[in-house]
This record gives C-alpha cells, sequence and structure tokens, in this order.
DNA sequence: GAGGTTTTATAGTGATGACTACAAAAAAGG
DNA sequence: CCTTTTTTGTAGTCATCACTATAAAACCTC
C-alpha cells in the first residue's frame, strides 16, 4: 500500500527517503556524525545539496530520523530484555551481554550510534542523542526501582558506565568475545549487588 | 636554575612554552581536541599564529606537550597505586576509585585527557593519545600477570571498559560521588575474579 | 652603531565546512 | 498547450579551519 507512485503534482522524486536515512544510518554510524561531512552524504546518497536540504532540511535533520530508525531498528530492545518474571540481575546482565554482542556484531559499525553520538562535538547532534540516552536509562531505573528501590540509582548508573565502555572498546575494535568476557565480569558485580 | 634569561642572540621570546603548554592543557581537558581551534588556542596563550609554529609547529606537535605534561601532572600514578606488597584486588579497586575522583575533581575538566584523545575526530590526536592509553593498559596487564597470569587478559580489559565509562560520565557531569560508587560496584567483580 | 639572529605582528593563503539562489526539468490539473 | 507545483542540477555563498609569506622589531656580538 505504501508505494511511492502517489498522484502528487510536480516532479517526482528520483530516491526514497527512507533509504536515504538506512544509508545516513550506516554513515553515522561508522564514523560518527562529525565526521560525516555533507559532501560524503550526498555523494553516498548520489543526490545533490539542494534535493538533499528539501528533503530533510538539514544534516541535523537527517540525523534526527537515523536516531529514530536506529531506536526501531538497531538499538537494543529493552522492553523484551527487562522482563518482570525473571529476576533482575539476571536481566540486566543479559542487558549488557546484549550490548557486547550488538556492539562487536559489525566492525563497520562498531559501538551504539546514540552513545557514540552523545560524545559528539557539534552541540545539536550531542543534544539530539543524549535524549535517546536519557530515556533508556530511565527505562533501566524504572525497572530496577520496582524491585529494588533503594539500589536503581547507583545500579543504573553502573550500567551505563559499562555500556559506554563496551560501546568505547568497540570502536577500538574490540571483538564480541572480550566485550562478553568484560560485561560477563559486570555481570558478577551486579549479583553481589542485587543480592539482598 | 631555569630562568628564562639565558645569554641568546635574537629578540626574547614574550611568552613562556611551558606555561603555553599548561594553558593548553586546560583547554583541550575542557574541550576536547577537535573542538580548540587555533584561534581559540592563541588568544588563550596571547600569541599570534606566527609564534605559536615557531614554538609548537603544529597544532599537534602542543598537544604531544600537552599529552607529555598530563602523564606527569594530571595522570593516574600507576607505580603508586598497583604495589607488589599488597592484594591485586585491592590495588585494582583502589585504581579505579583513584580514577574516579580523579576524573570528576574539576568540572572543568573532566574524564581523563587521554581516554577522550582517544576518541578524537582527528586521526594524529587519536594516534598520540592511544599510544598513552595502550602504555598504561600494558603496566596493568603486566602488574595483574604477575600474579594472575591467566586472568590479566580479561581482567585489564574490564578495568579498562570501566576507566573509559568513568571518563564518559564524568563528562556527562556526573559527580564524583556518582563515578565512585560505579567504581565500587566494578571492584566487587574484581574481587569475584580474582579469588582463586 | 653595524651585522647577525630570532621573535614579533600584519595580513594573508587554500581547503573544507554546512548551506542556498536560481533556473531548467518533470510531473499534474485545467 | 498552458499554468502550477515540486524536484532537479549548476554554481555558487560565507564562515571557519589549520597554517604561512613577509617584513619590522628587539635582542646579541663585534
Amino acid at each position: 500500500m505504501t508505494t511511492k507512485k502517489d498522484r502528487t503534482p510536480g516532479r517526482p522524486r528520483r530516491f526514497d527517503p527512507d533509504q536515504a536515512v538506512a544509508t545516513a544510518q550506516g554513515l553515522f554510524h561508522a564514523k560518527g556524525y562529525d565526521s560525516v561531512s555533507l559532501a560524503e552524504l550526498t555523494e553516498a546518497l548520489r543526490i545533490k545539496p539542494p534535493s538533499f536540504y528539501a528533503a530533510f532540511g538539514s544534516k541535523h535533520g537527517l540525523y534526527a530520523r537515523v536516531l529514530d530508525r536506529y531506536a526501531e531498528t538497531g538499538a537494543i530492545p529493552l522492553g523484551d530484555i527487562l522482563r518482570d518474571d525473571r529476576p533482575v540481575a539476571d536481566c540486566l546482565k543479559a542487558l549488557l551481554e546484549d550490548a557486547a554482542r550488538r556492539y562487536g556484531a559489525d566492525p563497520k559499525t562498531p559501538g551504539c550510534l546514540v552513545l557514540e553520538g552523545s560524545r559528539a562535538n557539534d552541540t545539536d547532534a550531542r543534544a539530539a542523542s543524549s535524549a535517546f540516552q536519557v530515556a533508556a536509562e530511565g527505562v533501566i531505573r524504572a525497572y530496577v526501582a520496582e524491585r529494588f528501590p533503594e539500589a536503581a540509582d547507583r545500579v543504573t548508573n553502573f550500567i551505563g558506565t559499562v555500556m559506554v565502555g563496551l560501546s568505547a572498546k568497540a570502536r577500538r575494535g574490540h571483538d564480541v568475545d572480550r566485550l562478553l568476557a568484560s560485561a560477563r565480569i559486570a555481570g558478577h558485580a551486579l549479583s553481589q549487588e542485587l543480592s539482598r
């Protein structure tokens, strides 16, 4: 049903904006927001700057769409991992291990797009990425707080710290095995922290 | 003895290069290599670009001197912390806690200059910083390997992961208390990992 | 004070960053 | 066919980046 052949007046687009967002996601994930230039983007998308700006408004506009797409397709499915019918510590360990696997899965796009974007030099890109990061940490904190309200803050901070570290190490070329080993060691600490 | 009044021919310098390196260290640490422009540097140092290039050769040249200075004045004193007369796990915990305290000590210069520099967009700055990071991890690995050869690699990777995470969280504005809390949770995992 | 040496300030360089004015091209409706 | 609407490609804009050519200024030795 969602074919692009609607009956709209005007010259038709010669490219698919959704496909362009997917391509841009690969670039931003591989090189980071700052290191992807507009010239590089327009070349990869096979379009000229005016077409780019007509479709996305700005580099930030495209990045915002990339973040949305990442949240749907590439990010960690927190809702599936943080389960109410299993021990909290087990789920948090699963979270860290999922992160390790995801961050090291594709050497072309290592780490987490959101966490790395939160450290961009560009102020707007950093703010946009940080919003997703804050939201994710909020979900984790709420999940822990349900059964361990006293420990929720420090456990969430610890998880966030380890995940940022895993993403950074993935970017330095660490493979899944090494990331998983660190994730599991961190997991041991969680058992201890959440055992009354 | 090291006054700057040597009997050398030529017009005398109107600024102290060592003091300039110290000032630049503050700037690089506060904003990151990429975000400090030459215009900003020359303004902060109260010198013009030609004086800058005569003294340091390039922005990279100054950054190299800043890294050397940081290793001497601001970095974690690994030699003092990793002691042979105390349990390895205790010393590694002390290392993480020292990192937490250092990274959060001054809100103007949060995190670790070396670890953050290793994630710069500029290739040369990244390489120069990474050399220090690799060297530091080598010291840690050798220290652990002396008494726990089998665990040295994964423990060192874990420590490195947590330290990068602590530095990143410091940059996001986390205070010393929160950093210390995460460092201590990580420390629990180390006890477990190094208890035969 | 003349000649040699080094640092200084003025005023640039070329490359690259994100972004845009403009008019031709390609579709629809009348 | 003519008008309207939207996208396209050409060819720029201006700001900022790290860096530099040049010559005057400030010190030394002789």
